[in-house]
DNA sequence: CGGCTGACGACCT
DNA sequence: GAGGTCGCCAGCC
């Protein structure tokens, strides 16, 4: 991101065997637990990817999550924020805005630094299943 | 094949 | 609480 040390070798897949975690149904799986949370609750892109066995996939949630045809309603992406409660911008200011609006429309309202008021409190807990 | 960049997260200062 | 670094996986050039 910001700067971050380049990569050693990028990542030996080998090494480890078949660990190509996410697979064709990944999108559709992000989506559908997505589509569970809640009106009024929020969740994160670690606790999405936690619910389907795959704790270190955060990024890869955000990356099914940016492939959602923009004004889609079928899926809450709005209710889906970093791990310290706040809205990412990921460059393009103007859908941060737009989430920060439907948030509000549902009762989940941002501090001045764009921040989930009472946060731990509205996060949503996925099932165990 | 090498190097960088992300809708991220945990840790450290 | 804010800001910087490293680690992850995937997509591009």
């Amino acid at each position: 991101m910001a700067s971050r040390k380049a990569s050693a070798s990028r990542y030996d897949k080998d090494l480890h065997g078949p660990l190509r975690v996410v697979g064709e149904g990944f999108h559709a799986q992000v989506w559908e637990r997505v589509s569970r949370v809640p009106r009024g609750s929020v969740t994160t892109y670690g606790d999405v990817a936690a619910a389907l066995g795959l704790a270190s996939v955060a990024r890869q949630v955000g990356w099914a999550l940016a492939a959602l045809p923009p004004g889609q309603d079928t899926v809450p992406w709005q209710r889906v924020v970093n791990a310290a409660g706040q809205i990412s911008e990921r460059g393009n200011g103007a859908r941060s805005t737009v989430q920060g609006k439907l948030l509000a429309a549902e009762g989940v309202e941002l501090t001045d630094t764009g921040r989930v008021i009472d946060f731990a409190a509205k996060r949503h807990k996925f099932d165990v299943t």
